[in-house]
DNA sequence: GTCTATAGTTCGATAGAC
DNA sequence: GTCTATCGAACTATAGAC
């Protein structure tokens, strides 16, 4: 088996962009966290934001192909269920960032919360179309839920789930630890319970 | 009225961290912001990071002292509700980032987000006190909700509270602009009743 | 494809004149 | 306090040998 080297460069690239950000993660860095010659990085990528775009967009297909799936088969079930929604939605993300994507969920974090062009571009490119499939859901299955609503809901589900998977510690800061020792499966309960009982407060309103 | 040299540093600063983040700003960008001399950013603050970490804390007291007089207030009425403890915690960050708050605010969503240690140890400073405060009065006055619950309902609030001072556009880009015409006070009672409804579905599970 | 070497910028920070 | 000038280090990216 012989190395990959553009494999061994994403992944440092992904460590790196984890830890330090676009800017403050440097090429340098991530030739020396993938043990291959700065100029390998260039030849193979082209440019350092170049390289970036392909550590988002490897991950969030994948995701979102994940997301599709339980959600298609949600609504193609007898009874649709808003939690089933909701779990179809958070699923993928939290489990991935419980795993092996902690350092890609770290990014995704950056550019869901970054007003720069590149993170608002980002963002869009990899994640409109999966937004719209999920908010015409909810806008379909929770009685009384307008399209604006709808929205809102999905935002506010995102907006959990970033924070989550940031794994920013702040949980067990907070709570002494408490919080830190939790199953996936029971984090994702807990959510969806959560996001389906302010989303059915959204609905219905006058 | 003389100029203040240190008040418009910190302003510009404040405005060019939002924009670029604290490793894509420049102290150089800064200055010119500023309309100042480059040296006497460095005279004035000594280093990047000690004026990054002024420009923080300047206004999070502010943010807080609001935050803690309106949570005492609701305190010492008659009937103490979620909403009113929610909406303590909520308004002060909203309206500021909807005035001229909105540089601050995208700040704080920087390291709010961040696993950086810089942002770590910002968010800790800044905020544990006040949180604490929050997740106390949430335990205390919602029937069933225990200290592991009140920290995730008072992470949940943040989170979303993170996103929406963000202001990425993204509720305009998913909806078409439909959500962009609402006014704070709107906004604020909307998201007061999702973040609500959401932490009553925590209280009282098993 | 992989390496060395380096071009060409730009950075944070400071020294010293005024 | 404010300026000019600059140091020394770091950066992205590329040219060219192998």
């Amino acid at each position: 088996m012989r190395r990959d080297v553009r494999g061994d460069i994403m992944d440092a690239a992904e460590r790196v962009f984890a830890d330090l950000g676009f800017d403050g993660a440097t090429t340098r860095a991530i030739a020396v966290e993938a043990g291959v010659n700065l100029g390998l990085i260039h030849y193979h990528f082209q440019s350092k934001e170049a390289l970036f775009e392909q550590v988002v967009a490897r991950h969030a297909s994948q995701v979102n192909d994940r997301r599709r799936g339980l959600l298609h088969a949600v609504l193609g079930s007898g009874t649709v269920t808003l939690e089933a929604i909701l779990d179809a939605l958070m699923r993928p993300t939290i489990e991935l960032s419980a795993g092996d994507g902690q350092h890609y969920s770290r990014i995704i974090v950056q550019i869901a919360s970054g007003t720069d062009e590149r993170s608002v571009d980002l963002t869009s490119r990899n994640f409109d179309a999966i937004a719209q499939e999920f908010i015409a859901a909810l806008q379909e299955h929770v009685e009384g839920l307008d399209r604006e609503n709808a929205v809102w809901a999905y935002m506010n589900a995102i907006s959990v789930g970033m924070l989550m998977i940031a794994r920013t510690g702040r949980v067990g800061v907070l709570s002494d630890g408490l919080c830190d020792e939790e199953s996936t499966e029971a984090s994702i309960q807990r959510v969806v319970r959560y996001l389906a009982a302010g989303t059915r407060a959204l609905a219905g309103v006058d």
